[in-house]
RNA sequence: GCCGAUGUAGCUCAGUUGGCCAGAGCAGCUGAUUUGUAAUCAGCGGGUCGGGGGUUCGAAUCCCUCCAUCGGCUCCA
């Protein structure tokens, strides 16, 4: 007998060999007929494999992602099975699960696939799962793959069975196909009901450019078919809330061919926008103790040497630009804080002037590669919400904690309510990769561990994923859709204070080196405007709204009283525009709600003789909030921008 | 940067195998209308067919090249 310990704690005896499928059944019918996989002591195991020894079990469901990634990697391989039985010739890549789906990368030698050809796979990958066939795994030596895939003919698979060692080496099967896989598998393929092929691209065999280029074919699939359909609806909604879309229509940004790709530029509207968030946010941080400070867009290319940016990315940034006599060298500036390591060591600095926080709207200018570049998402010349603490290594903690408290205020404040955050530490087993004494990083990432662990913020734990400088932590957060996005991120930096020589001089009367903080809780500018729009389909809460209401005169004779009522709207802090053209008042209400501004005022002469307004709110069934004076209103107006 | 696709009016799109002055809807302008909770009517203006080069009697249409955009790959201080 073996004991299996669950995620609850809880211990049960069982024959050695059982499964965690065995495991399910003793539990229930109903979670063994949803069990996918199960994680086996932390590897992820076929829920059918045999378990010979004590061990800590978690099954994985359709509601985990694990099992979800099972799902998707079987899928993964009845594609592949379903493409082998229409394209006998095809040779395979790697057929992974993804976040949403799988791909698998195949070689047609040369067929070429269209999307035309997609239904058809689908359907054969439909009936092929109607078969039910097991998914067996078998452990093979590496002379037995070797000869297997020679005999198939798929230098790829042969390619991949170059990198492995004898011993680790494991097939799966599930009907007539075959291949080199570490798994794990769902137990058959009547599960995967529902499937949609949804794009195909060129990717390099291995990501070499110098390599093959592979048809990759993305897919998704679900139990059910309802899922599915779930999904493609999303799909849909994603697109028409496209921020490149969006912002075009409602006049939030635009770009120019002639000023360069790349590089945004905000009309009024949008400039509104951005005002609006980063007045919200520098006033956040005024109560926080920070202190703006305005730096050039460009630096002398010595200082990128001292900060160690130019040996690493020189090569690949925006090229030097020369003053015309001296022939001296300047960088647009990929970043703001070797201006702040200059700030700050312009003068002796004490240990009672730290922490000292140096934020700025920094804009900077990174070179993107041209098929990098993506709407507002990814640019060329961005502005960063950026903050440099610095600090005394006892200080680090405290300062994480509030960096942690002001970020979760202000995205709250957005109207995400699903966040999360990364910590990103070192590798133990590659301290050579990061410079600063083992003491300081100890430090730090305990300070960073213990800030999240009082903050109540869910997190993960990532480890090898730190900047060589420091640990870190970024923020995820989760749309309206469902959809997760980096946003900006915390750093612990010991490597630009040494580069710079900063120092402060302790109450010991010695100098001492600082440890600086970056911290950006939006990231940029404009890739957080891209997902605000994304996640409010353009419909931004009232107080970021460009134009919050529009007054909708019924004839040109309410001009002169809308006009009265714009003044007092005003007065109260509320923006907004009178629609003076000679439409009628149904067209001006299509205009206004099409156009997304928070709230309309139909103006006639009820309203002027009654001396009040009747108010609508954009984007409702029946959006009519009936009549009220100006002053009510601007009490809920007030109300709803706090 | 690499692979593939796309580029016609401010926007969305027509434009058959190269052939008369390149079209539509919306938007814009002008006029009429003065309207009660999602499109009033009429008229008018607007295009170096992404840029450049070439083939041809003739190019939006074919070829070359550059640029931009889109989907991927790679990258992201």
């Amino acid at each position: 007998m073996i004991n299996i310990t669950l995620p609850d704690g809880s211990v049960r005896q069982y024959e050695s060999g059982v499964s965690a499928m065995g495991i399910a059944t003793s539990i229930s019918e109903g979670l063994a007929r949803n069990v996918l996989s199960a994680t086996v002591n932390g590897e992820v195991w076929d829920a059918n494999r045999a378990i010979q020894k004590d061990s800590l079990v978690k099954l994985h469901t359709w509601n985990d992602t694990d099992g979800k990634a099972t799902f998707w990697h079987s899928s993964a391989h009845l594609f592949a099975e379903a493409v082998q039985n229409l394209y006998p010739d095809a040779k395979f890549g790697i057929g992974p699960s993804i976040d949403n789906g799988f791909y698998y990368d195949i070689d047609l030698g040369d067929t070429s696939l269209s999307p035309d050809d997609l239904p058809k796979i689908e359907k054969e990958m439909t009936e092929l799962s109607r078969q039910k066939n097991d998914y067996i795994r078998t452990s093979v030596s590496k002379a037995d793959a070797i000869r297997y895939f020679t005999e198939k003919g798929d230098e790829y698979k042969l390619e991949l069975l170059d990198g492995l060692d004898d011993g680790t080496i494991t097939f799966y099967q599930q009907g007539e196909f075959t291949d080199l896989c570490r798994g794990p598998h769902i137990p058959n393929t009547a599960p995967i009901k529902a499937i949609k092929l949804l794009s195909i691209a060129g990717a390099y065999w291995r990501g070499d450019e110098s390599r093959k280029m592979m048809t990759r074919v993305y897919g998704i699939t679900f139990p059910k078919q309802k899922e599915l359909t779930e999904y493609l609806e999303m799909l849909e909604e994603a697109k028409k809330r496209d921020h490149r879309k969006l912002g075009a229509e409602l006049e939030l940004f635009m770009f120019s061919e002639k000023v360069g790709s790349g590089l945004p530029m905000w009309l009024p509207k949008g400039t509104q926008l951005r005002e609006r968030l980063q007045n919200y946010l520098k006033g956040e941080q005024e109560k926080s103790g920070y202190q703006m400070v305005i730096t050039p867009h460009i630096g002398h290319k010595s200082l990128y040497e001292t900060s160690g940016h130019y040996a690493k990315y020189g090569a690949d940034s925006f090229q030097p630009i020369k003053t015309p006599r001296e022939g001296e060298e300047f960088l647009l500036k990929p970043m703001n804080c070797p201006h702040h390591c200059e700030i700050y060591g312009h003068k002796p600095r004490s240990y009672r002037e730290l922490p000292l926080r140096l934020g700025e709207f920094g804009t900077v200018y990174r070179y993107e590669q041209s098929g990098e570049l993506h709407g507002l998402s990814r640019v060329r010349g961005f502005t960063q919400d950026d903050a440099h603490i610095f600090c005394t290594p006892d200080q680090v903690k405290g300062e994480f904690l509030d960096v942690l408290e002001l970020t979760t205020k202000v995205i709250k404040k957005m109207g995400f309510e699903n966040f999360t955050a990364q910590i990103s530490l070192r590798d133990p087993n590659t301290p050579e990769k990061y410079i600063g004494s083992d003491e300081n990083w100890e430090a730090a990432e305990n300070a960073i561990i213990e800030a999240t662990g009082e903050s109540d913020l869910e997190t993960v734990t990532v480890y090898g994923e730190a900047a060589f400088y420091g640990p870190k932590l970024d923020f995820m957060i989760k749309d309206a859709l469902g959809r997760s996005w980096q946003l900006g991120t915390i750093q612990v930096d010991y490597n630009l204070p040494e580069r710079f020589k900063l120092e402060y001089i302790g109450s010991d009367n010695q100098p001492h080196r600082p440890i600086m903080i970056h911290r950006a809780p939006f990231g940029s500018m404009e890739r957080f405007i891209s997902i605000l729009i994304e996640h409010t389909a353009g419909k931004f809460p009232l107080w970021l709204a460009p134009d919050q209401y529009a007054l909708l005169p019924v004839s040109d004779r309410l001009i002169p009283y809308c006009q009265e009522i714009q003044a007092k709207l005003n007065l109260a802090g509320a923006t907004g525009y009178i629609d003076e053209r000679s439409e009628s008042i149904g067209r001006k209400i299509r205009d206004t709600e099409l156009k997304k501004v928070p709230y309309m005022f139909i103006i006639g002469d009820k309203e002027a003789e009654a001396g009040n307004i009747s108010v609508r709110r954009q984007g409702q069934e029946d959006g009519d909030l009936g009549n009220m004076s100006v002053e009510d209103f601007i009490a809920i107006f007030k109300k709803e921008i706090e």
